[in-house]
DNA sequence: AGATACCTTCCAGTACAGTGGAAGGTCAAG
DNA sequence: CTTGACCTTCCACTGTACTGGAAGGTATCT
């Protein structure tokens, strides 16, 4: 199969493929007697392999590596474990930044209903993002912005 | 005061601060004879403004055009309000892609335990990441690994 | 023969927020 | 007078996953 039939076939392009070459976690293939590369019905697993690696947001590198493992004759269990692991953990502190987060800009959007622009003064830049020394209590230690 | 102090005043780096210079967040402060930067202690409220609106995950770009205006001596408000919506409903979005990750993420973990090492067979490329037709039962609506 | 739709390689650029390092100027202390 | 700690500029590089485009070869259809 040539490369513009594996793109199709697995959803993605024929330069990403490519690019998946050079970052090694497609296999280089055979070449036609043209030059181009014929691919084996297999290159389909693998680069459905890659895009489920992606689904669960490991890297093209971890993805790579859990493939040479595989294409040594090991059995990537345990690295496919340990990385399942990794991933759970990384994850669940991203989504526990991303709370913080939203319960900052909450706090935030919802002080600013209760703000009149009659008060901006430039003293805090803007006192809706960065409430600052302006309308409001204050000391300065900065588990304000950040609480 | 020089670039130094500030950084050292705001928790960052002289390094940055420069980059940040460059990137149009600050403000090019006056020299001194010798050509060091000279700041003005506002300076320190400008880059405090600056964490806080990366804190809440605005990019640099977004707080730069914020400060413009509020360097034009408009207030900020309805941009910075309507940003901070912005902001909330991108970060939501992002939650609740991460929330579906981790909820496979769980799955297939959970799924991993139950499977023996000595069923691993290439043809998924590893069924712990990549749950193909392999121990468990699957109906993968596009034909099946053919190789 | 020409058009077109492929294929090849290689180089460069995107976004993001810095970081590293070289080459050189300045300043205070010893 | 030298040392060391600053400061300046400029260029390049980091990581991540591509994407764009140029220059050229190949295959097929008309």
């Amino acid at each position: 199969m040539k490369i513009s039939e594996l793109a199709s076939r697995t959803g993605t392009t024929p330069k990403t493929l490519r690019f998946y070459e050079d970052a090694g976690v497609l296999l280089a293939p055979e070449r036609a007697a043209n030059g181009y590369r014929a691919y084996h019905d297999d290159a389909v697993t693998r680069v459905r392999f890659v895009k489920a690696g992606q689904a669960i947001g490991l890297t093209l590198a971890e993805i790579r590596d859990l493939l040479a493992i595989g294409d040594d004759g090991r059995a990537p269990c345990s690295a496919a474990t340990a990385l399942l692991n990794a991933q759970l953990a990384d994850i669940t502190a991203q989504i526990r930044e991303l709370r913080t987060m939203k319960r900052d800009l909450t706090q935030l959007r919802d002080r600013a209903r209760d703000l009149d622009p009659a008060d901006c003064t430039p003293e805090s830049v803007c006192h809706i993002i960065n409430p600052g020394p302006c309308t409001c209590q204050e000391h300065d230690q900065r588990s304000r912005v950040a609480n």
